[in-house]
DNA sequence: TTGTAAGCGTTATCAC
DNA sequence: GTGATAACGCTTACAA
């Protein structure tokens, strides 16, 4: 303070108070400021009021940079998802990011699109940022992710389907286990014809797993299945439209259908009605995902919610857990495999 | 490699391959192997090679932490968004991120739920990480947010609200324009008698700012205005179909409503549905966002469609050009104001 | 074009 | 409980 008005800076910096400044300014020295805002626990009450004073006084906000860098673990953490955008994994963002944020750690995020290569590139890009844990969707990636993720001395925590037989710690739902309840519940309803729609994306796996869900319960209840799939790539919505017309039409007509995801149940509602087919006593509908749409359908719409939700705050506390941030035995479920849950409203 | 395992590590290190090893592999000088990286053009192509050969061998991937400690400038750009799972924002922040990421930077995203603390809070973390720029949402900051920001060194960009008057750079549209040209629509396919019908949320102040559109246009054509407000803070579906009952009754009916958003407007176009009216003829229906179900509902809901993605893409740009990553003249729009595309379906 | 030296702002280590 | 000192891995400044 007494100090001649630097000069000329020595060389850059951002021009902002540092750490040092605030232990001349308090005059202690720099490591109990650090401690002041990592351990006070550590700190005196007299220290801790006059560093206290100190940081108000300058409006010192800590460099995580160099915290970051001398620590070797910043309190970042990257997290990977297919889109941002997407009816489906918006709730984990967001239910992830402010898990972490209560406890002081910031979300770094990427999109990579179900694409292998950009899902390489931001965790390489993450990477170097020496984040505190790494977050991925799925359990595709290319060899060079996998590597780098090994390699790297990371939490890595995969989310989305469950895994159990996969080294990353695995947070998510059974898609097959999906099949399972919709058809399970239809069967209940009384519909001995039910059949499944196949999404039109050629990539959804998952989609597919839910379809084997499907098959084995009609399989042990003996009844035939019936399986439509319909154009590759053509929009969910058509895809939706284009399975409901050619299954009205069908013989014997289905009393029922599961369909991929609400986007196709929604177009077949859609065909359905405009048909004037008398839904759901016509046939009973049933989607998958919750979209938000689904209960602004009229009829609104019998589906499946997957645990959008509990997939980012669960990934969020294991992460957490993992760090210290928070009691391994504290209130967090135990189990990492998560249900969906059955929303039944008009359509089925 | 001749050299003895290290017996211990000196003291910490993430253990991960540094810029002198990789330096050392190629037979060249750390400071040719960061120029590699960042200034390629500036390194001969003999030397490229070796360089690039030790980077493959090793698996070396930079620490940008340490890189944005010495630089003073990290590749990083922190974004504060009201929520990340709201049909409104999701599109601005994956196209952001996509166009951030493209050129090599990463997104730091928070949440603050309209909530002015948890927005401050975001922004004191991002900055601690010397960003290098910050985005943020509206123009609705606290006082110790507003004080970080003109003081923090970084370019600040204000999305959403376009506000030419404010400091910051703002990339948005005008909400005063979006009650204009929804008013000025349903006026030129000959309506009369047109009601607004405001959000139920009290703080959702652009809702008025489109009612005072709506007013303008209304009054200019020597046309009575009727505005309705739901009960506060009942949920936008409910609020819909509260409006949409006491309107069916009103004398003299409305021809056309405008909803504040296109929740109100489903929650409303249930409503009439199942009172029987016959729409679009007995009522036509405005909304405002052209959320997902916009189209998938029975009639589909015309409406206006915020730029959302275009602002993202935008401010990405904006910022890029900010930072020199990008050219300033490219091929970047001039302007910052963006327009809402009005958005005919069946409803109106 | 390439290299040397210093320093970015913090925390780990060890001594008091 | 508190402090001096040396890293952390990279880039700026300057020199060759």
């Amino acid at each position: 303070m007494s100090q001649a008005k630097e000069p000329t800076r020595k060389r850059r910096s951002a021009g902002r108070v540092t750490l040092n400044e605030v232990a001349r300014a308090a005059d202690v020295s720099a490591i109990s400021v650090s401690r002041y805002f990592n351990q006070p626990e550590q700190v005196s009450p007299p220290l801790r009021e006059r560093i206290e004073a100190a940081v108000q006084a300058l409006g010192y906000v800590p460099n995580l940079v160099a915290g970051g860098l001398a620590s070797a673990r910043g309190r970042i953490v990257g997290m990977v998802i297919p889109n941002i955008s997407g009816p489906i994994f918006a709730h984990t963002i967001e239910a992830f990011s402010d898990t972490l944020s209560r406890h002081g750690y910031q979300l770094l995020l990427a999109s990579s699109y179900f694409d292998e290569a950009q899902e390489e590139s931001a965790v390489r890009a993450f990477l170097g940022w020496s984040p505190a844990a790494l977050v991925v969707t799925s359990h595709f990636h290319s060899p060079a992710t996998e590597k780098m993720l090994a390699e790297a001395d990371v939490p890595v925590v995969e989310i989305w389907d469950y895994r159990p037989e996969r080294a990353p710690l695995q947070v998510g739902f059974l898609h097959h286990q999906v099949g399972v309840q919709a058809c399970r519940y239809l069967l209940e309803q009384g519909h001995r014809r039910i059949a499944f729609v196949q999404n039109s994306a050629p990539g959804d796996f998952s989609a597919l797993e839910r379809r084997d869900g499907y098959l084995e319960v009609l399989a042990e209840a003996g009844l035939e299945p019936c399986v439509f799939a319909p154009a590759a790539d053509c929009a969910p919505f058509e895809a939706g439209k284009q399975a409901m017309v050619a299954l009205m039409q069908a013989e014997p007509r289905p009393q029922a259908i599961i369909f991929a995801n609400d986007n196709l149940a929604a177009g077949a509602l859609l065909a359905g009605q405009r048909a004037g087919l008398k839904l759901p006593d016509d046939m009973a509908i049933m989607g998958f995902g919750d979209y938000p749409f689904a209960d602004m359908l009229l009829p609104s719409l019998t589906t499946l919610r997957p645990p959008s939700r509990e997939i980012g705050e669960l990934a969020a506390l294991r992460v957490l857990q993992h760090l210290g941030a928070i009691a391994a035995d504290g209130e967090v479920p135990r189990l990492n495999l998560l249900a969906c849950q059955l929303v039944v409203r008009e359509s089925a």
